[in-house]
DNA sequence: GAACTCTTGTAAACACCGTTCGCTGAAACC
DNA sequence: GGTTTCAGCGAACGGTGTTTACAAGAGTTC
């Protein structure tokens, strides 16, 4: 099983550490303070020694989103495994509560993601969950309320690519939607409630909600209520 | 006119040189480069000298989100005054387009102000537009078409203060609204509108849509449309 | 005008940061 | 056993925020 030398065991578990020891800081003290000495000290080496694992401070900041972002993926499945209802709404509905949970007892690891004018972050990790079960609640639900009609002529080009991204991440996962159930007036809803899922969740992790709310999780609900049934459930449906 | 002695003028013309400096030096390399001596250098003096006007870097900072969110809002009231139609829904319109351009073209400083796990940030002045003009929208949509029953009981306490944040916020600029036409109902469809309008912009501005949009505009201008629908425009109106 | 105070700048210093370089010592390999 | 590989060290460079003591000018008072 452990075909791994020695050498690489060793040098496997200090990168752990100094992820590990990056993380610490990040959520303890924020971004500025994960700095190569700070974890150096932690791990009870110097700071020269950590360009044996990675080129530069940047990189490592880079390893610490993707880092970041599979563990909340990690968090966002575990949440969707526990709903055993079997319906796509509540499914919905656990998924998005959870991650609301996960972006406000993590704002700093939110805001380093979420919320940082980066290049092309490694968002494969976590953007899979919200395809995947995006795909599945698009698939699952029959009711063809959008047609392709609703959605502006100029943005058909760039739903079609989506809804090929969506069709591979169902895919990936064993299971086969037809173009039919997948037309772009629900891709463009999904998008939709990507924006107000974001921005609801965002505005609450950075307090810039532009009065200060006491309790936003009806809000919260509330706003899931609207987007359930924007997207085509019913009442009904979701319960 | 100027009762100012000559030396409070020239304290006044240096504190504008220290924020135009870190105001460049953010837009030109971002936040990590707004640096006690690197301001210092453009104004071809030491670090420590600027101590005799900030407290510390953390409050320089703190100085630059108000200017810039004192900016901000004079983009946004310029587009409104800019707007001669006379119709909420144009001006709505228009401001919206502008904070939407002035985002994309000030990312660092959406990111600075917007995105930052920070405490209370100086938002009253960027607020202040945005509730004066939701507060007309709200005073000049007769239409009454949202009830309150359609709110969830726990939010009424939040909306009522919001609520009178924004009769506070409108009588301010001298116009007075009476409680009938300002109920909870349409308060809650503005706060959605902002959780919608910021959730998009800021997805944008850091490219975290879930796949390439190649050219977001129509995007925001349907959910501009749906939003105006959603708070209680017909279409002819906003057309 | 001289003496005094207040203000604004400086230079030096401290601790911290990212990064580079040459070196060591031990593990891994042949 | 000899050689290679490699993780770690220490020193150093230039950068940072911040404090301190000090100088020089402006403003005020007598």
């Amino acid at each position: 099983m452990t075909e791994a030398t020695r050498r690489e065991r060793l040098r496997a578990e200090t990168e752990r550490e100094i992820r590990q020891a990056a993380r610490a800081l990040l959520v303890e003290s924020g971004r500025d303070a994960v700095t190569l000495r700070a974890i150096a000290r932690k791990l009870g080496i110097t700071a020269p020694a950590l360009y044996r694992y990675y080129d530069s401070h940047d990189a490592l900041l880079r390893q610490l989103c993707d880092d970041i972002c599979a563990d909340m993926a990690a968090a966002l499945y575990a949440n969707l495994a526990a709903d055993t209802s079997g319906q796509v709404g509540c499914q919905v509905r656990a998924v998005c509560h959870a991650f609301r949970r996960w972006a406000l007892a993590h704002p700093q690891e939110f805001a380093l993601v979420f919320a940082s004018p980066r290049d092309p972050i490694g968002a494969d990790q976590f953007g899979s969950v919200f395809l995947q079960l995006a795909g599945q609640l698009i698939a699952s639900n029959l009711v063809a309320t959008h047609a392709d009609d609703d959605v502006p002529e100029v943005l058909h080009e760039d739903l079609v690519r989506f809804q090929q991204v969506l069709v591979d991440a169902v895919s990936e996962h064993g299971v086969t939607i037809g173009d039919d159930v997948l037309n772009l007036g629900k891709i463009y809803h999904v998008v939709q409630s990507w924006v107000r899922l974001y921005g609801h969740v965002a505005l609450e992790v950075f307090g810039r909600f532009p009065f200060a709310v006491s309790n936003p999780e009806p809000m919260f609900d509330s706003m899931l209520d609207q987007m359930l049934t924007d997207i085509g459930f019913e009442e009904s449906e979701i319960s």
